[in-house]
DNA sequence: CATTAATGTAATATGTTTTATTACAAATAA
DNA sequence: TTATTTGTAATAAAACATATTACATTAATG
């Protein structure tokens, strides 16, 4: 699947949790091909919308699809080799902390630094929380799973 | 400012950028009194939004206000005393890896599950970012400008 | 090879959240 | 008394998120 993404406005704030589910599901049955309607059914929402986050999956590599009857989507690599900031990361679309204004007075002192500090402190944040969620790995989370 | 709060639904993407910007100039001006409007020129936002926010604070106690000619609104504490992480409680209303999604099917194995582990993870991710702005204080912030 | 079932994706609709605006009562300085 | 400011409700507008409909394409299987 090839994408040329010129600009993404929406952050989906369910989308973290869906694309964890989704994986959840993969990882718990290697090697079987699970259908966008069955996912969709598991999480209870819109089969498109799981056809749509498996889409971005397959991007990363992580998964695969066959078309037709018999078909769906299953893992290409082991839950171990990825980690939950990697997963974060291809749902995320603002920071951490949110959105800056837009258009800080210039004319203000404290008004034209302000994008300028944020952007740091944003950048720092966002970072400590890539950090957090690097350690836990696909597998560890759906180890919890009983 | 009392207020009894049923339910507040809207997470506002910029608040954290609004409320630091805020706090930042009543940081600035001691003493003084600054009017939403003045304030709302430096942001470039609406008046009303900024007096919003200056209602939460209040509701902290971080800062009083003073109606008619002359007044406005000024800082009641130091900045030292004003961490980040009381910041953005003060305007957080999503964890930081969003929302839950509402129903997971109750006879899905995963699904019935999946929000009680997305609650341990989510809390966790959240208290991350909690301690990383707790040893960060406004008056840190301030002196960062010019 | 016709049938069935699945993905991929566009288009549209609906719902939710965020931000802005209008309006005005109440307070207060001068 | 006038001018100015907060506090807040009500409403509107904009932005974002989710759901739905539709259908072309692909592939397994009897």
């Amino acid at each position: 699947m090839k994408k040329i993404i010129i600009f993404v406005a929406n952050m989906n704030n369910t989308r973290f949790a869906t694309v964890i589910h989704i994986l959840t599901l993969l990882a718990k049955s290697p090697g079987e091909w699970l259908s966008s309607d069955w996912i969709a059914g598991s999480i209870q929402i819109n089969p498109v919308i799981v056809r749509k986050e498996l889409g971005e999956l397959q991007d990363q590599g992580w998964v695969t699809s066959r078309k037709g009857k018999e078909g769906g989507y299953t893992l290409l690599i082991p839950g171990k080799d990825i980690n939950l900031a990697a997963i974060y990361k291809t749902v995320k679309k603002t920071d951490v902390l949110g959105k800056k204004n837009l258009n800080p007075n210039p004319k203000c002192p404290i008004g034209k630094d302000m994008n300028k500090e944020l952007e740091d402190l944003f950048a720092e944040i966002d970072e400590t929380v890539f950090d957090a969620l690097r350690h836990r790995t696909l597998e560890s989370f759906v180890k919890q799973f009983g």
